[in-house]
DNA sequence: TGTTAACACGAAACCGTTTTCGTTAAATTT
DNA sequence: AAATTTAACGAAAACGGTTTCGTGTTAACA
């Protein structure tokens, strides 16, 4: 790179001293016009441009904000993460986004480097490894170093900080009801393993709803995906349990049960139901269309971020952890029967 | 946020000076055995972490590499973002990610603050906009202050410096070979306008192909989308022509032909042959799935960081600027015909 | 003519760290 | 006993800014 130009090139240059250049450069009225109109245009024509990791530095906050998700290539997420820098953007900060790949080890690494002074707070969304093993001295490190931290989707009670959520139990519910309401009545649901808890609330919903009914939750029609195993396997046997629907807790679940269906000509959603989770394209250009609970990613991300810059503005109010609960909400598409 | 335990406060507290930490904390032998082990047990137990910003001021690089991309809610710059940060982590960079939302303006303000110290380098996608209006002064500020700049996937000849992109030419000669192959024989084509140049390339592909063969390229089978109005309206009058196939230059578009050949009761491929492009979840998903054009989105980014990352350390060496060509290829699924 | 105010600028500290180059005292060599 | 090493540490500069607090000069005023 080439040899920056810096406000002591232009001291140098000018024959001025640093602090007349800065000054200057701020067009205060300390310095005389001529003074001013000499450094400003030697600067301009040098495009001076002032450095960013001085001014951090000197000034202890960086308008950084550190994110760390499990993954990017994923509509959620992705639209999390856009929700988030809108949200960052509009009162001047940038992020930094980091990806965890639902490794413990990598999210604990990304973030030591993160809470090194290189931003001023974060927005994590949990690692499924973590969440798996509950390992959370490196959150708790975080808290106690009082760096400002907001907990997104995928959070642990056992961490002190403001968190946004999914109403994943009432999403759940939803979904199982309208299943319910169009006249399904043997309900399969295909969720995540026990540890990823916005799956056990999900399926704590689905219960509820059927209990509502007097239905008894058939073992049979649950079905845990393990994500290292191949998934359609998974689904497959539920078939056999004479079931009219399925709930499944996202859309690829809900795209491989539609691909099992249509492979054993079963029609939907005359024969199967199947409503999904996570609003993406999927869902959107399937055939047949996919009625899915919509998360309101884009929401959430700015929720997150604005809970996060108050925290961090603020310094000095005394804070209390706060949970900001997002409804979401049934988008009914083809893969449902009309409501009556 | 609480009062963080510097080096200084280390010294202080011991009544040693802050050299004397310093190199007792990296085990220096210049330090005795004992001063060390005082000053690393109070280190431990106080949780100190060097500061981040400090380190790169002094050390006058940030370990950072700048990513700008046109949106992030999209299945092929996703994978890019992971692809180089996957690349970006194996050499112990990390990544600080910006969207330009393809307006020009955003891209000119997030290149500015990046250049600034920020980063080490940049990876940047072109907006929309930049591409159609041309105006790359901030680009070119860029190159002539020599920081490390590679374009990836939209990219402006103008700007002489590193480049990955896809063989956008050979890709719409092969999507549209195979349409031929199948015998297919009007073969409609959903481009985006002559400014972007992905877009055009692809289409030149086409035309080759078509030219070939002999075919005369029939202007009323060209679409030209324009993404601000409806999509599918703008579709919808090609189907008149009498087409027997569609290349779609991304996945939506294709999606959204498939949906308006159902409408149609046109069956896919017996009548009508798909092929798509970016190798998305939605031509995954979708019935019947669609044929498309792979971009390798992941090779794509580890290849630009691995050239930024080249430049970035070897700054000595007098340097040549190179494009990188990734050959994409077509992945058959069910929208078209299997090839005799 | 002496005092004061305004003007224009510079010196120096600071943010947190590293690193070079002393410096002092003890240990070793002659 | 004098000279030289060596061990263990500190002072200070440097990275690139900002900001507080002088300070010297000139002009205005009594």
């Amino acid at each position: 790179m080439k040899q920056k130009v810096t406000i002591k090139t232009i001291a140098k240059e000018l024959g001025v001293s640093t602090s007349t250049v800065s000054k200057a450069l701020k067009d205060s009225h300390e310095i005389s016009k001529e003074t001013k109109e000499k450094i400003q245009a030697y600067a301009n024509h040098y495009n001076y441009k002032p450095n960013n990791l001085a001014l951090q530095l000197r000034n202890q906050k960086t308008k950084l904000i550190g994110v760390i998700v499990p993954k990017i290539v994923h509509h959620f997420f992705s639209t999390i993460i856009k929700g988030i820098e809108e949200g960052a953007s509009e009162k001047g900060y940038r992020i930094m986004v980091c990806f965890s790949d639902e490794s413990h080890t990598k999210e604990v690494e990304n973030l030591k480097v993160l809470s090194n002074g290189s931003v001023d707070g974060l927005i994590v969304s949990i690692a499924n490894e973590t969440l798996e093993s509950k390992s959370i001295k490196h959150f708790q490190d975080l808290v106690s170093e009082e760096i400002p931290l907001v907990l997104l989707d995928r959070v642990l009670d056992e961490i002190t900080c403001d968190k946004v959520v999914v109403d994943d139990f009432g999403a759940g519910y939803k979904a199982t009801k309208h299943l319910l309401n169009t006249g399904c009545k043997r309900i399969a649901i295909i969720t995540t393993p026990e540890y990823v808890n916005v799956g056990t609330h999900r399926r704590q919903g689905y219960e509820k709803a059927l209990l509502e009914r007097k239905i008894t939750v058939d073992k049979k029609l649950i079905v845990e995906i393990d994500e290292k195993q191949n998934i359609k396997e998974q689904i497959r046997p539920v078939f056999d349990n004479g079931i009219d629907a399925i709930f499944a807790v996202n859309e690829i679940y809900a795209a491989k049960s539609i691909r099992i269906a249509k492979e054993k000509s079963i029609r939907i959603p005359e024969e199967l139901s199947v409503v999904g989770f996570t609003d993406g394209l999927i869902s959107e250009y399937a055939t047949p269309s996919i009625t899915t609970i919509a998360q309101h990613g884009l929401t959430m991300g700015k929720q997150a971020v604005e809970a996060l810059i108050n925290r961090i503005e603020n310094e000095s109010e005394k804070y209390e952890a706060k949970t900001i609960v997002i409804s979401s909400d049934l988008k009914l598409r083809e893969s449902t029967k009309p409501s009556s």
